[in-house]
DNA sequence: TACTTTGTTTAGTAACTACTAAACGTTTAG
DNA sequence: CTAAACGTTTAGTAGTTACTAAACAAAGTA
């Protein structure tokens, strides 16, 4: 590749994932480096990102890891070529799912337990008068905390839902056309 | 307030939104103090809090700041009393759209500029036949993360419209029940 | 066998974040 | 006018994170 306007685009876009990324609580490095094999036309190694991404091999390493780990890019291996080569996965709702899953999922889950546990606590033994009106509130208070949560669990299971039996009418009210 | 278990119920409580904050990119200790005046029944004062969260009145200066700029809880000034005493937004649905619109939004469209940046600067000038290829694959998978982005912000937007339109229908459907 | 190529792991570090302790400013009260 | 009450701001710090540089491991090649 030798047309420079390219070349700015894609540091251009290299630098706006990298944004994301750490806007969303990833390192920098790992949206540069998904920026860069999401653009890249053939599969890149380990090599190329070093040298498209101006970081060392290490953090490649690691980062090309999490990627993997997290469904969004895939390891394309070429017979008799001892490198790893790395191609992206285009499908944006595969990767919300898996991360859905494997992060925010289990966190999430954690917080609404720890709610739910405090509900219990407050159901229980007998107390004075003016204690009693201050359980009443805690369990409201608790309780719609609770229902919060389960519709917003409710709603992103209705989504990828929704996106798994890839419904285009709807996905055309939303102006769908991520993969059309 | 004497009674242990409302005592431990609220400890707990404070823990869990603590983590979640946690888990969101906020301090720790904003959690914990929004989960505090979440709970109680009567409006908190800076001192109050200093107690239940175990944190310096500085650290819950910066962090109530914060929080009311989010919309997450509300000065409430009683005559006479030169103490600053904050209750909670209890809507959920009312945060998370104040959330969206000052932080996410924020963040969220300079993110997509980029793309689209990075998106018209693909489509200029003549070059190599090899590059003209090149361009071509940049322009699609540019065009479909853009297409992505302007998906999640319709979806975004179309869930805050209808629950700002208090479809109760749509809201059943996910189990909703936290303002009733 | 020793050398090269490739990816991983580790020790150290620079930058950042969220806190504490304390100084400070402002308002009210005596 | 002095002192107390209250909230804010600042200087310093402990903990965390994401990186670099370099040692290391593994596997092919001369």
């Amino acid at each position: 590749m030798t047309n420079q306007n390219l070349i700015s685009a894609r540091e251009t876009f290299i630098q706006g994932t990298s944004q994301i990324a750490h806007f969303w609580g990833f390192p920098k490095a790992m949206g540069a480096i998904y920026g860069a094999i999401y653009l890249s036309p053939t599969p890149l190694s380990l090599a190329d990102l070093v040298e498209q991404v101006g970081v060392t091999k290490g953090a490649v390493s690691t980062n090309v890891r999490q990627l993997e780990r997290l469904g969004m890019i895939h390891k394309h291996l070429v017979i008799g070529d001892r490198k790893d080569y790395y191609r992206p996965e285009t499908d944006f709702w595969k990767i919300i799912k898996g991360i859905l899953q494997e992060r925010e999922k289990s966190e999430f889950d954690a917080a609404l337990k720890t709610v739910n546990a405090s509900l219990e606590m407050v159901s229980s033994l007998e107390m004075s008068a003016e204690d009693t009106e201050i359980a009443t509130v805690y369990q409201e208070r608790l309780q719609a905390m609770s229902n919060f949560f389960n519709t917003i669990d409710n709603i992103v299971a209705t989504l990828l839902a929704l996106e798994e039996l890839r419904i285009t009418s709807l996905g055309k009210l939303f102006s769908n056309s991520s993969q059309e």
